[in-house]
DNA sequence: CTAGGTCATAGGTCAT
DNA sequence: ATGACCTATGACCTA
């Protein structure tokens, strides 16, 4: 009772706790054993509740989700298998009081048990105590016959019974806050929710047009491309008018040299690409070398969707952002730009990507969420013939193990290849590619030598992935075009309007 | 402000409201405790609309919009300021229901806020309390370095002066003779704790203001930077975090050592409060382990009010001694330091005099009489609201057993938050506050090692004791400056002109 | 002691 | 964009 000073002398504490004890499942301090096992307060409860009130749990991420002690946007069905897999019983009774209503939760579980064991022994473990573990897709109906409604809702049913039902559904914009990004830096600040990432994805908010008007343009160009001003300036037309013969015969006017061309594209790509590159390497590296699972807010189908468009936008601008500072790429006309950069934006997207695709899953992080789209979620989205093609395309890429810089002059090189655009500077554009050619084939060689990877054959290879790159563009952009991007899987719209992704016509037209 | 105009508006029946509790923040009716602060649904919703979408406000205003229950033309800026103002904090990982502890202490807190918010009314309801509402840098008649006295008090009520009227009379002559003050930093050229007694005394009748005239100006930030408004503007974030930066790193500028600085705190807390710990102390101890019953002078009411004005005087008087003793503060402008001293001195109340709060019951002595306000003249002075308020946050502190030390650490923290008051050298701040924070951790770290309060979830108890020390200052310095001193208990005048307690501008301006 | 229940508060929804 | 209403959560209570 000392104490030294009069600390005891204040109101008794209320609840008991155990602070040396951390929750088996979530790793929150443990308030005694509950069902059987160390556990804290809410995963009792929430235990208790999804047994009681049979409340199916999906995981969209693989079932491999990180349990943690952050409350908000955890992954229900993977702390329900935690707790189960912690061997957390409903109906032991250990100490304290005899459950009362033991006896129908006895009835309703060995209905249930029934049915989920049949099949098999070992693998039912999931589907233990009364919790369906099937895609919650799975109709009500399947149900098995003569007993209760096992997946009965708690609350009145509405349309939607499939995996907007089970998990909160979500405004983009309201999602921030829930993300747990994954980023595998081991650095995560303890306190608040302000930091830089959020910064950075907050920065990331901005529109594409507003970025881009805001954004610096390319280091060397003799002439500004200015989305703002919808003439052209008399520099514009000046340039535009050149003969194209006389373009190639101007000495010195576009001039371009190898080594400032690949120093001045490397340090683009870092510019443009270097955080997510950073991040996504990072969190690639977590997830196969570590074997780390991402742990995964819980998100309603139309948010994925939501973030799928509007990450496309964010490819768009990065690809316009890029674009506009290859060197030679301003010395094209107004209109010439706006076409290049709106007809390879797909192209542009799978040489950024495509090292990301590992495993048949991707592991780049989309948006301001960084949702982490897993094969999972990448059959729910998308329809499994073009997700056949884009897994096999970043496979065909992703076997000549490209650097970052090679990857991006090889877009070039795409992009710049006489008549794959239309665009009124012809010459120019074949000059381009003969320069991003040189510079690609220069760089394989001198940085490449006496490597596996390098020599003819292999220089032969990678001018191959050129028109896996031009042809992913063509028809992704075909395809993309028709899609109806309201409901998913995506499909092709009825023959009507093409969905609009924000981007390319608003970068150019909005004004 | 009438209840029943807005009031009648709404005879439906809503869900579950305390009707009796309004919205601190917009003064609608509140459903409940929200983010740490009595609120609407409307403020709960929108602050988390603004914090998860990190949506930027912006004032048009001068940043002193009224907040008013109208959804109509409200101003969202001045709206997010008022969250923030009032306390509300965004926990990311936090859910479910709220500790009692936590709860009890908004609620307390929150009743007195309504209760001094309603007569301020109509003229200035947001004044100068926390955020910046005008440029520092434009107030020549605040720092006017030429003028002969040098604090001239502003003959018209400005917002810079209602302070001044409501904090307590401290008279510069009865200051002196107590002054021992002990100036950490080797840069000061008084030493008036070190010499003889009587060179210290005719150094002391160079008054504070010449003590505060010589004290060195930090050259003026070249750029003031704001902490809490972040526009989406990436160049003025960047621009504001590099002028920090380079504030910061200036080297020698203004370098405390953290043990030098625990050092010289501890010996000024007992050079300014030691004698009144030691006889609380020996009080508080004999009054609840001995059992002895308090030796209570037989007083008039009206004795005792006026012994708790003069009382205020002397909590002043000591908050400045303390305030100018800690290292670091001398290099704030004089400007500064009074705006600083002067906005914190309820906080500095209520970090020395927590601790003689047990049990309900005060176990200071107050004033030459040495009264002791035991919990019958505590309630016959103070509404109940208020008792409520102090009982409760006083009893927060207490359950963290801090020590003085401690204590006046987390007083110094909470004085140098950033945005917490507007002051010209924001960026010395902030540097402050991190020193401080510095300081406290380490201490926390060293000395509780192993102890049964100690580890993060303490360190994390701790500050979160320091929302609490603002708010109640804040809170409570709002309130008293509506009271009417001279009936028993203390109630909110009506409207007319606010009692005047000249304080902290006569300390500075004295003769 | 804990099972089971309660309910205040977190975040999400959707008509406005 | 707003806010009345909804569900999920978990701290606390009672037996
Ligand atoms: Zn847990
Ligand atoms: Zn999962
Ligand atoms: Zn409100
Ligand atoms: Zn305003």
């Amino acid at each position: 009772m000392e104490e030294g000073t009069f600390g005891s002398l204040m109101p008794k504490k209320v609840a008991v706790w155990y602070p040396d004890s951390c929750c088996d499942i979530c790793t929150a301090p443990a308030s005694g054993v509950h069902y059987g096992v160390v556990a804290c307060e809410g995963c009792k409860a929430f235990y208790r509740r999804s047994v009681t009130q049979k409340i199916p749990h999906h995981c969209y991420f693989g079932g491999n989700c990180v349990v943690g002690p952050r409350a908000k946007g955890r992954c229900r069905a993977c702390r329900f298998q935690s707790c189960l897999k912690q061997g957390m019983k409903f109906d032991s009774t250990k100490m304290g009081r005899v459950p009362l209503r033991k006896r129908e939760v006895d009835r309703a579980l060995s209905s249930f048990s029934s049915l989920a064991k049949a099949p098999s022994g070992p693998t039912e473990k999931l589907s233990a105590e009364g919790q369906p573990t099937s895609s919650p897709v799975t109709s009500p109906s399947k149900t098995g016959p003569g007993s209760s409604p096992l997946y009965a809702m708690p609350q009145q049913p509405t349309a939607s019974q499939d995996l907007e039902r089970y998990s909160p559904r979500v405004r983009l914009g309201q999602l921030v806050n829930n993300v747990v990004i994954n980023v595998p830096t081991p650095t995560q600040d303890l306190h608040l929710g302000q930091g830089s990432v959020e910064e950075a994805q907050s920065l990331r908010r901005t529109s594409v047009i507003s970025f881009v008007a805001k954004s610096p343009l390319v280091p060397a160009p003799l002439q500004r491309f200015s989305p703002r001003t919808k003439h052209n300036s008399c520099l514009e037309v000046e340039n535009a008018g050149f003969e194209t013969t006389q373009w190639l015969a101007q000495e010195g006017w576009c001039h371009l040299d190898k080594e400032q061309t690949i120093k001045t594209v490397t340090e683009l790509i870092s510019q443009v690409h270097g955080d997510d590159y950073a991040t996504w390497d990072a969190f690639m590296h977590d997830c196969i070398l570590e074997g780390k699972a991402p742990r995964q807010p819980q998100v309603s189908l139309q948010v994925c969707i939501d973030q799928i468009v509007n990450g496309a936008a964010d490819v768009v601008e990065k690809h316009c952002k890029l674009s506009l500072g290859l060197p030679g790429f301003a010395h094209f006309s107004k209109a010439d730009q706006q076409t290049m950069v709106s007809e390879n934006w797909m192209g542009a997207w799978l040489t950024t990507h495509h090292k990301y695709y590992r495993n048949n899953t991707a592991y780049y992080l989309i948006g301001p969420l960084q949702i982490h789209y897993c094969i999972y979620w990448l059959q729910q989205v998308l329809e499994p013939d073009y997700l056949r093609a884009v897994l096999t395309c970043t496979a065909a890429l992703n076997r000549l193990n490209l650097t970052p810089l090679e990857a991006f002059l090889l877009l070039a090189i795409a992009m710049f290849t006489p008549g794959s655009t239309e665009v009124e500077n012809e010459a120019h554009m074949a000059f381009l590619h003969s320069h991003y050619s040189d510079c690609l084939i220069s760089l394989l060689r001198s940085s490449r030598r006496a490597t596996a990877q390098s020599g003819p054959d292999f220089e032969a290879q990678v001018l191959g992935a050129l028109g896996v790159i031009r042809r992913f563009n063509v028809i992704t952009r075909k395809y993309v075009r028709t899609l109806d991007l309201t409901t998913a899987p995506f499909r092709p719209k009825e023959g009507s309007n093409p969905v609009s992704i924000p981007g390319v016509m608003d970068y150019y037209d909005g004004f």
